[in-house]
DNA sequence: AAGTATTTTTAGACATGACTAACAAATCGG
DNA sequence: CCGATTTGTTAGTCATGTCTAAAAATACTT
């Protein structure tokens, strides 16, 4: 039987991995060695050689013992590809959700090799339509500008805006998880809560948008036993009563 | 030397993946058969027996050989911190950038392992704002409302929208690539194509602001040159013509 | 209770992707 | 031009995560 040529299509993450570094090192330096390949992934040169057979096998890199590396026109391609995707995640971390650039980055590398086509057409779309539409550009700001300060765990304007727009709902229809009757459900708005506990309740599912119901609160107010998403879980008073849902 | 407990710290994604798997086993159907875990998995049950092993060794299940399968308070902590992450990101997928549940889902598996603890706290501010804020909730229904012809193949109101847009803006600072003068840069604002062209405009880094220069334009207008994060490219004339941008 | 069917485990294989250590080739400095 | 340094490859090891095939344990049926 024929060796046949490995299909491109089969690629692991690893390898597209490798393309990238390849492309970025080429854009950069001119030419790609293994050395530069091994030092920007940090990973020993050993493993850089195997990997660049195989890149060569699937006929995505131009490569011989000991010899610069190129991309061949189908793996500038691929390189491309992979790299737009981790271009347009990381922006949309770093500039829609706030998130430093090292934090970007580190969700962007994962996230790039597996994203599929549409989610990649609709993240443009969202940069296309808020970038373009002045509600959706100031809307970002104010988001932003609330969220920046770094970390959950210090009040901020965004804080203090959730709070505000809190006291406004509770006197239509928004209620503490703590208030509702046992036995009814609530829609989660917002989780009141800062820092590890906020965390912690974000850990285990209580989350905007998630149905919660009652299940029996404790004589003594505490614990809280609440169902959510077929599972029963036990709250303390005060993470129930940080929790604003509308009741549905 | 004592065998020392692994940590669970260290745990891979395919691992993870199983404890979700046990999480929504126990969830739905009280409990968790190694043949179960193999069909939600889509692996053969041989291959279930060794990662059970890894996660009890981690102390993460209670596995005892042709046993049914318990999580741990710790396994279950874990299970619910990648099931909460994939919730969010599913959600984020579906309800904010319109994608239809099965996508939202595919893309949501692949980076529930890897986003990290601020990028979490982002999307869940993310919603409880534009949940929360009458503004932000119409900009949604609008954006979703453009959007919500499957494909970026179709003209859809969004479209429309968005030349609209561009008409009002080319009176203003907005060129197409086509236009910019050689040597000059422009920020994309907007990529009025559709289809395959649209995707491998992507997929070339085409990207919402990105920083383009033009290099120099064929005699006859085609093909166009340009340069773009340190690389260059040639465009067809109509590629250019729909690339929108505004001049830096 | 015996035989059959199902479930689970074991054994053995294989690809990936990393490592260390040792060796080979290329480059640089005097 | 020759030795030292840098760079790259090979060989051998290992863990992960999958598979097939076969064996073992359990459950079901008559």
């Amino acid at each position: 039987m024929v060796k046949a040529q490995i299909d491109h299509k089969d690629i692991t993450s690893s390898l597209e991995d490798y393309l990238e570094t390849i492309f970025e090192l080429v854009r950069d330096r001119k030419v790609a060695r293994v050395r530069d390949i091994a030092e920007a992934r940090q990973v020993k040169a050993s493993s850089v050689t195997p990997a660049m057979r195989r890149l060569s096998r699937m006929g995505l890199i131009k490569y011989e013992r000991r010899e610069f590396i190129e991309l061949t026109a189908e793996g500038e391609k691929l390189a491309r590809r992979v790299y737009s995707r981790h271009q347009i995640l990381e922006r949309f971390f770093q500039n829609f959700l706030g998130l430093n650039s090292s934090e970007a980055r580190e969700n962007a590398c994962a996230m790039e090799h597996s994203l599929t086509n549409e989610a990649m057409e609709r993240f443009v779309r969202l940069f296309e339509f808020l970038r373009g539409c002045p509600a959706g550009k100031e809307l970002l700001q104010t988001f932003l500008h609330c969220s920046e300060v770094q970390g959950a765990t210090r009040e901020c304007a965004f804080d203090r805006a959730l709070k505000q727009q809190s006291k406004r709902k509770r006197e239509h229809s928004t209620i503490s998880l703590f208030d509702l009757k046992p036995g009814k459900k609530g829609r989660v708005i917002q989780i009141n809560a800062k820092g590890s506990m906020r965390r912690r309740m974000l850990d285990l599912g209580i989350l905007p948008d998630t149905i919660i119901e009652i299940e029996r609160i404790a004589p003594s107010g505490d614990p809280v036993w609440i169902k959510l998403g077929g599972f029963q879980l036990s709250l303390r008073k005060r993470e129930a009563e940080s929790v604003l849902l509308t009741t549905v």
